[in-house]
DNA sequence: CCTCGAATCTGTTTCTCGTTAGATTCTAAC
DNA sequence: GTTAGAATCTAACGAGAAACAGATTCGAGG
């Protein structure tokens, strides 16, 4: 239940961060960003309370690091697996792949990121990153319309927001990416591998 | 933004109570359960917030309600728009549009109940009759795909959460039903009307 | 008009949580 | 070994919220 450790941090201050980090997106997944309270992410972190001040200075900022560190670890797999090359089909099916592994591997800074309460208030470097994420997608759909890939009547806006919406469902709820992802192709009635 | 009323209430103390859940499902879509205050909930309601007691007997009761609110309203609809005449295509068109128009309709109190954080500690009723709407739709799945409406390879389960899910995202987006309810089918490659 | 119960209000109590400040310990460089 | 700074702990404060207890008002029936 907890997510991904990326970049390796190099004194002892900053793996204590990390695990600051984590232990607050677990427990704002369970009981939400007003329902975390620093003294269970302490716990969880191993830490006395105010000992995280040292690190955040403030829970508001607390909670801004886990949805800027979700955002932006998501959008780093999309850039690694949805490289444009390739027919329109075939970057439809890695970008899928790579939201649907994201989804699995930050389970819970994917989980914060998803909550609903957060389209609005967003801080500032987060709804950069999640409009930069946003338009990835829009390209990759559009693309998949032109070329008859996908249904051409729909927006491309519209269709993103389904298709990602489908995904975010079946990897929160645990899924298998890779089942999730061929039943998703198998709907959509893309043409196999 | 409030949410509907159904059922007359006979005397004052009932209306009261409808507004005083239909304030605190506004609150609770916007700030999550935790963050929802009574104050703020009996100020919506105009309302003191000690007078709240007298119609729940705590604050987890009243979310509780709003919970089961939500999510029977959902299910009165399903009921009443896929009822199990016409062609597995038929029925599974009728599910998407009332779907759609329970999440429109109950905007708030929809909101609640898809919010993840009651993936978890759902409350007794509130867990049979989410259970109940998701067998309804299974049904609906399974028959289409018997039907070779919806491709046969994934498991019913599976195809609803996905399916759900797109509703969902396209739901809470403010989306209006009717058009998004073409994108999908579209998408599904459904045989026109 | 009076009465009684329903409904609401006012004030109080208790508790949790975020935040802060100062003391304390750990770590590495000199 | 000493020292300086980083990192953590301890203890408290203050705000806000849930919960509770009477006191008060409203509204229909006799």
């Amino acid at each position: 239940m907890t997510g991904a450790s990326t970049e390796v941090g190099r004194g002892k201050g900053d793996l204590t961060r990390r695990r600051i980090l984590d232990a607050a997106a677990a427990e704002i997944a369970r009981h939400g960003p007003a329902g975390a309270s620093l003294g269970a992410i302490a716990a969880a972190a191993e830490l006395q309370t105010g000992s995280i001040y040292f690190h955040f200075a403030s829970k508001q900022r607390l909670v801004e690091a886990v949805l800027e560190e979700g955002i932006s670890a998501s959008l780093r797999r999309l850039d690694e697996m949805a490289v444009p090359t390739g027919t329109p089909a075939q970057r439809l099916r890695a970008g899928v792949h790579a939201h649907l592994r994201a989804l699995a591997e930050l389970s819970d800074y994917a989980a914060v990121v998803l909550a609903p309460q957060f389209a609005a208030r967003q801080p500032p470097g987060f709804r950069a990153l999640r409009r930069e994420y946003l338009r990835r997608w829009t390209e990759l759909i559009a693309d998949a319309q032109a070329d008859g890939t996908l249904a051409a009547g729909p927006e491309p806006g519209e269709v993103r927001d389904l298709l990602i919406g489908a995904l975010n469902a079946a990897g929160l709820a645990g899924q298998d990416p890779a089942r999730t992802a061929d039943a998703v192709f198998a709907l959509l009635r893309l043409p196999p591998c």
